[in-house]
DNA sequence: TACTGTATGTCAGAATACTGACATGAGTCA
DNA sequence: TGACTCATGTCAGTATTCTGACATACAGTA
């Protein structure tokens, strides 16, 4: 009686798991030098691309909670490293800003993520890379489609 | 003085970790009816498939730390889904092993995860599925290569 | 107007995974 | 033999994220 499960060898969404999981785990030896973690720094690449994201909008960019979220922003916020204003301009929505020591802070560790980045498709060509982001773009969107 | 980032709409990493963070999504949504976390899948599916494994090994098959397998362990154990000897045979390592509750369990979850996988690649055909699988191993060796 | 549904910011508590540390056992090598 | 290195199981404490909940704000509709 065998069990008829996933070939954890072949199944491709082990194979992602294990590629995420190499990923954050890069990421994360050359965000700690910098004192950053991914959450920190992908805040921070999010605002820089879009300035005045709320803390909701943050948080779908980040993959995580808006409440993680919030937690995050209230320590950025303290360090000086985002902005908000302290009342909304309409509704509840608080507009986040990057200060000059975030745009300080994301320039170094942006280099140091580019990097890995590369790494990581280091064996693809371009031909291949756009292919590869394409797959996994349809595989979001079929695993949202439910 | 714009930011000379990352392209967030276009970064391989970015949509690594969309993709994956939606397959997280999907796999929590059918495990949790079950009473079921992903590690607590992970755990005992890497047990089906290889029988015997040691705490240490399922950590790093299920991409946690081994204290994280280990209270993992600990509350499977409780459960009567895992069991492991009282005194290892040799070593410190104490080999695993699925009970009956444990394979039944895992018969319910194994098919869910399928279903959940088999919907995320539900666009691409063979060809593509197997050259994306092999992409994806890419990407992790480069990046384990440091 | 009143009502419904949706989205937001925030607080509180629980769950989960992590880092640091220690002792134990196996293997290697001088 | 002894010293050294490495991997393991485990304990303790910390950190991070999550779920649940509440009040608020807006858009659409009857």
């Amino acid at each position: 009686m065998s069990h008829e499960g996933i070939d954890l060898g072949t199944s491709v969404g082990y194979l992602m798991k294990e590629a995420s999981s190499a990923l954050r785990t890069a990421m994360e030896a050359v965000l700690r030098p910098l004192g950053m973690t991914i959450t920190h720094y992908s805040c921070l690449e999010l605002l820089a691309q879009r300035p005045g994201l709320s803390n909701s909008e943050l948080a779908r960019g980040a993959f995580v909670t808006r409440q993680s979220m919030h937690v995050m922003l209230l320590s950025l916020e303290r360090d000086g490293v985002v902005s908000r204003p302290g009342q909304p301009e309409s509704g509840r929505v608080l507009p986040t800003a990057l200060t000059e020591k975030g745009r300080a802070q994301l320039a170094t560790a942006s280099a140091a993520v580019r990097a890995v980045e590369k790494r990581m498709t280091r064996d693809l060509d371009i031909d291949e890379q756009s292919r590869f982001g394409f797959m996994l773009t349809q595989c979001t969107a079929s695993l949202r489609a439910g």
